[in-house]
DNA sequence: CGTCAGCAGAAAAACGTTTTAATGGCCTTG
DNA sequence: CAAGGCCATTAAAACGTTTTTCTGCTGACG
């Protein structure tokens, strides 16, 4: 009931006249109720409801000088890594009032800097990024502005930061490890563009398992190089091995779309995985268990990623005195299945 | 280069300041350059460029009374379906260089209505929303305050409003129809929530299908109600099936992730898919083909949804006069995949 | 030569809030 | 009883744009 069907859009003064107070006042129940005696606090409510007023966002930026509004900067949202990463977000976001701007970069700089140009016209309170590549200039837009940024699955390079990340080398090195154990000594790895941090370090991460266990990485992993990270190029990927002539016993793949998509290829081509060839894939997002073969994966806390990295970004935002930058890392978690099956 | 690094926040009348010109022809440069003589604007763009100046948008909303925001409201941005939803939106709206806000409610009444909250406080240009039910009053918020709204995947019920959906009703005829063709005459759906449209008018297009098949709706199909849409409720349709004691012929499921859930349920319990049990998805969501079956389902243009939604809501606020509310109704494809592959 | 149209730009008001300083009433205290 | 302090509230300025109205100026035309 009492919903103010006024038509046109009411403000701030009219509540006041109605409720016999003035502007200021209305202003102070709105965002300092225990500043305003019970009684006339009670009033200005009871006005606001019939009159169905809601503050205009806007106009409280503009005055305030800070909005209600987070800006979060994915590299792919078709990604179920980042969907979960970007639920995470929403989840507390939503909880404490903030408007979520989306931005999805898919890989593409000039559309990432475009993303950020908005982000900075509509003055976000954060920026949660995950950034597409090293260059350190990229955020000034927004950082001239003052505005908070935590780095969401890339570690900060310095402490004047917060960063929430999984430790990729380790993943790397877990990943190479497990195809270790199962007997493959000729790996490859198929990976999206080598610019993007994570790509990198995972490979770094299997070349040091590799090493470690007397193997020469140079020779020992051979890196398939893929523009996109998505399933259609590791799709592209199995033929691009295939037709090499000569498959290596075992492949790791930068994210699982990837690893999915050579699945599919190699299992349509007719090799068995994982009898003759082994699949690991990073991530485990919910397909991994349900595909073809189940994939073994390496495990990330991705929905966990987007909370923290959003309650530190707010924390960072409201105590802006007592907030202590953390550069948070999580150990990422094996996860074995069919695909990568020991004999 | 020629980044200002001037700490705080530029404002036009610097800029307009700095070029020897009044803040008005600054405004004009920026929303009306042709009102401008060539030298004067190259001068005020080449002093913008110096201080690196960025538009206020708050400001520019409050004056303007429009922003340059929209609402996109989806059900579960964990879902593909929405995934790819939300990627055609956020594509049309970053190139035209607006921000999208998202809000997912995961089917909580609460949540969709803080949302909405939010997005009136926003006062985004507009709203894409996929109700999570039919309440007609819960839009009331936004459509006071004169936002337009575009329905995404939901027919509008007046000719007084833009919306893009699929046919779900063809799409449940189209399944139970192949599950039919496959030989079964006992059939389960497995559906979310029945408060949820789409799940109905699936459910209500199989029946038809079987009507018109000669069976008996009623005892030919039976409905399988879980209060998720996800791969969890789906194995746990599966244990449900399982312990009914009888399972069905072929088994109709309202989205792919029920679908691939209940899939791997019952591969887990040893029954076998299409032998034992034929199942059909809905959305052809990416993963459906590169599951342990690969899942036949009913394809619907996702992404062109997300994109003509937008589409029409941008021509709907840039152009009152002439837009003409549209009602699109796409129709959905049959992917036949192994999952009922018939004997 | 005088008038008028047209154009570039300036000045100023306005958008809806928040915030600071000021006001008046009431209670406490000496 | 007077002075001071506290409290709830008000008045008014300010945030950074956009937009409307207005002013000079230039050139064209009769």
């Amino acid at each position: 009931m009492a919903t103010g069907s006024a038509g046109g859009t009411v403000s701030i003064k009219e509540v006041a006249a109605q409720a016999g107070v003035s502007p200021g006042t209305v202003s102070n129940v709105l965002n300092r109720p225990h500043k305003v005696a019970a009684e006339t606090r009670s009033r200005v409510e009871q006005v606001i409801r019939e009159l169905g007023f809601v503050r205009h966002g806007s106009a409280s930026t503009l005055r305030a000088g800070q909005s209600r509004t987070i800006g979060l900067s994915v590299i792919d949202i078709g990604n179920p890594f980042f969907t979960d990463v970007a639920a995470g977000v929403e989840d507390v976001a939503s909880e404490l009032g903030y408007a979520v701007i989306l931005g999805s970069s898919s890989g593409d700089r000039v559309k990432e800097e475009r993303n950020l140009r908005v982000f900075a016209e509509q003055r976000v309170r954060g920026l949660l990024i995950t950034p597409s590549d090293e260059d350190p200039g990229r955020l000034d837009v927004i950082r001239d502005r003052g505005i908070s940024v935590v780095l969401v699955d890339h570690p900060a390079h310095s402490p004047d930061q917060c960063s929430v990340a999984v430790n990729d080398i380790t993943g790397g090195w877990t990943a190479a490890r497990h195809l270790l154990d199962g007997g493959a000594t000729r790996l490859a790895y198929v990976t999206g563009p080598l610019t993007i941090r994570q790509c990198i370090e995972r490979m770094n991460g299997a070349r040091q398992a590799l090493a470690a266990a007397g193997l020469d990485p140079a020779t020992a992993l051979s890196a398939v190089e893929m523009p996109a990270m998505n399933a259609k190029a590791g799709q592209r990927a199995a033929e691009t091995l295939i037709a090499s002539g000569r498959l290596p016993e075992a492949i790791f793949c930068a994210n699982d779309l990837l690893a999915l998509g050579l699945l599919r290829g190699l299992l349509q081509a007719g090799v068995r995985v994982p009898d003759d060839v082994a699949i690991i894939g990073y991530d485990d997002i919910d397909f991994a268990a349900a595909s073809a073969v189940s994939l073994s994966s390496i495990r990330q806390p991705t929905f966990k990623l987007g909370r923290i990295a959003t309650e530190l970004l707010l924390d960072e935002c409201d105590n802006p005195g007592s907030h202590a930058h953390q550069q948070i890392m999580f150990q990422p978690e094996l996860i074995a299945r069919e695909s990568t099956r020991h004999a």
